[in-house]
DNA sequence: CGGAATCCCTCACGATACTG
DNA sequence: CAGTATCGTGAGGGATTCCG
C-alpha cells in the first residue's frame, strides 16, 4: 500500500484520478442516477437538474473511458442511446455511497463550523456601533 | 435520505460540497498526512510533494473552516503554526480509505478500459502500412 | 434524438516577491 | 517560519449553433 504522499508515485496518481472523478460536479450524480438501472440521454439530462448538454456528454465520455458505464447506440428513428452502469460501476456506488453518508451525517456540524468560522474571520461583523458615534 | 440529484436540494448541495473538497487535489493528502498526528506548515509541505506554499495555505484554511483540521499558533521566534485532526476530521478518513482501497484495487481495470477505449476512438493507429508503400 | 464544434469568460492554480 | 499579495496562464464549463 504505502501511500508515499508523492503525486508521482504510481499508486497515488491513480487514487487521485479516482478522487477527481469523485469530486467532480457532475460524474457522481450520473453514477447515483444510472444506479435503478441504464437511462437515455435526455433522461439523464432532465434528471439531473441544472447540466448542459456539453456538460452531460463530456462526463459521460470520461465515464465510459473509465469503464463505469456502457453506451449503446440502437440505430432507429430517431436514434437512441441508453448508458447502463458496469459492473466496475456498481462496485463504486458502495464506497462513494459511505462517502456521501458521511456528509449528510455530518452537513450540519460542518455548517456549524463554516458560520463559527466565518463569525472569527470578520471580528467586524462585531463591531457594535459603541457610544461614539452619538456623542452630539 | 432521497437524494434528489437537484442541485437545489439542500441534501444534494451538502453532498456535492464534500465531495468537491474530496475531489480536491491536496485536501484529502493533507488529511491522509495528518492522519498519524500534529503537523506543522513547513512539514506539510516537505511531505506533499509538489504543493506550492499558496495552495497548502488555501488548502489549509478550507479544511478549517469545514472543521476538519484545527490550527495553534505558538507565538514563538520563529513562530510555530500546527495543523492537526479534528473528530470530525478523523471521522472523514474511514470512507476516504474505503474510497481509495477501491482506487489502488481497480486502477488496473480503469486502465485497461481506458486503453481499449482509446484504441477503439482511435482506429487511425490500427492503419498498417499495407503493401501499397513498397509495391516496387 | 443525441450529439459535435465553436465562442467566450471566469477563476483556480502556480510562480514570484514581500512581510511580521 | 509561516504566511500574504500580486500577476499571468490555461483549463473548466456555459451558451449557442450545426449535423446525422
Amino acid at each position: 500500500m504505502t501511500l508515499t504522499h508523492d503525486p508521482l508515485s504510481t499508486n497515488c496518481r491513480a487514487v487521485s484520478a479516482v478522487l477527481a472523478r469523485v469530486g467532480d460536479k457532475w460524474s457522481v450524480l450520473i453514477v447515483t442516477v444510472l444506479g435503478p438501472g441504464p437511462r437515455r440521454f435526455n433522461e439523464l439530462k432532465r434528471s439531473i437538474n441544472g447540466i448542459s448538454q456539453r456538460m452531460l456528454t463530456l462526463s459521460l465520455r470520461g465515464l465510459e473511458r473509465d469503464g463505469l458505464i456502457t453506451r449503446t447506440v440502437t440505430p432507429s428513428t430517431p436514434p437512441r442511446v441508453d448508458y447502463e452502469l458496469t459492473e466496475l460501476g456498481r462496485s463504486l456506488l458502495k464506497p462513494v455511497m459511505a462517502l456521501t453518508d458521511w456528509a449528510i451525517k455530518n452537513q450540519s456540524a460542518i455548517k456549524l463550523a463554516q458560520t463559527e468560522f466565518d463569525a472569527a474571520s470578520q471580528p467586524d461583523m462585531e463591531r457594535r456601533p459603541l457610544q461614539a458615534s452619538s456623542s452630539a
